[in-house]
DNA sequence: CCCGAATGGTTGACGTATCAACTAACGTCG
DNA sequence: CGACGTTAGTTGATACGTCAACCATTCGGG
């Protein structure tokens, strides 16, 4: 702790005082959670959850090649150890095909399926286009400047 | 959509373009599962989970009175149904009573028990210091800054 | 006073996060 | 080549989010 910072009370607080460092973190909390629910609320109707389509951004960016399990975990904004029944989901679902690597058999690789393709096409606009509306109210410098504190807090810490 | 906006390819990216709507939504995100993880790490020898932890503040906001199940939901950051089941694990770990209301029988008052305050104490300082350090590259103008862009997002959206 | 709508909550089903334990396949060293 | 450590991945347990269906209570009419 970095001792007695002070902090007199303020009798009455001012409009927009600096936030408190817990102010701060439950605002970017909700804020995600927010958009989260958006994301999901637009992929609902075609059968697929936020990280599912997140699996399978990641795996069109590799297409037509494919990736260990472990690296399409390293790539999700979430890690790891749930993305076997992710891809087991997926798989199932008939959107990604997953084989033992010939060369090293400990791997397992996944690569999106034509389904998968096709499904992510009719998605691309919608999500798109919620993104866009969540940031509408920013301008261009105002969008720069909130990547790059949130950049700070994630460097940073 | 609002026509050709160009995009014109560059060739070699500079720095820091305008990021498109979707990183500045991926930037929101994964700030937030960083913070999150890292209260979750911080409570976890604690043996409560962060939505826990967050209802517990949000009836000691209340204490010594007491909230009924649903306002103590609409005061979470995700909301509903999830409530009844995170308060019965709280009920049964001895931080939380519950009885139905004796003016309105459809309601169940929640409160906040000794033990439930007590836990809270020992669990004010670490939570505060990994908020502290989560934000500690930023100064006093970028907190404020980044507080009312997150606002814009949430409500300009 | 009883019906039916509205309100407050709970429950079931499914998807997922997280941790820990475990299997399988390398690789290396002796 | 066989023991051992490492790496890739899976699986089981517990907690949570979300949706939809459901029960109980209250309330407004008739």
């Amino acid at each position: 702790m970095s001792g007695t910072k002070g902090k007199r009370m303020r009798l009455h607080a001012p409009a927009s005082a600096t936030p408190k460092a817990q102010d701060v973190a439950t605002a970017v909390l909700r804020t995600a959670d927010l958009l989260r629910r958006r994301v999901a609320a637009a992929l609902a109707p075609h059968g697929i959850t936020s990280q599912q389509y997140n699996v399978l951004r990641i795996l069109r960016g590799a297409h037509p090649g494919s990736l260990p399990t472990l690296e399409v975990g390293a790539r999700m904004i979430e890690q790891t150890p749930g993305v076997t029944r992710l891809l087991d989901r997926l798989e199932a679902m008939g959107f990604v095909h997953r084989e033992r690597g010939v060369d090293d058999r400990r791997l397992v690789e996944c690569q999106i399926t034509e389904a998968g393709l096709t499904l992510l096409a009719r998605l691309d606009a919608p999500i798109d286009e919620v993104n866009r509306h969540a940031v509408h109210a920013l301008g261009p410098a105002e969008r720069r400047s909130l990547v790059r504190l949130l950049e700070l807090v994630r460097e940073g810490g």
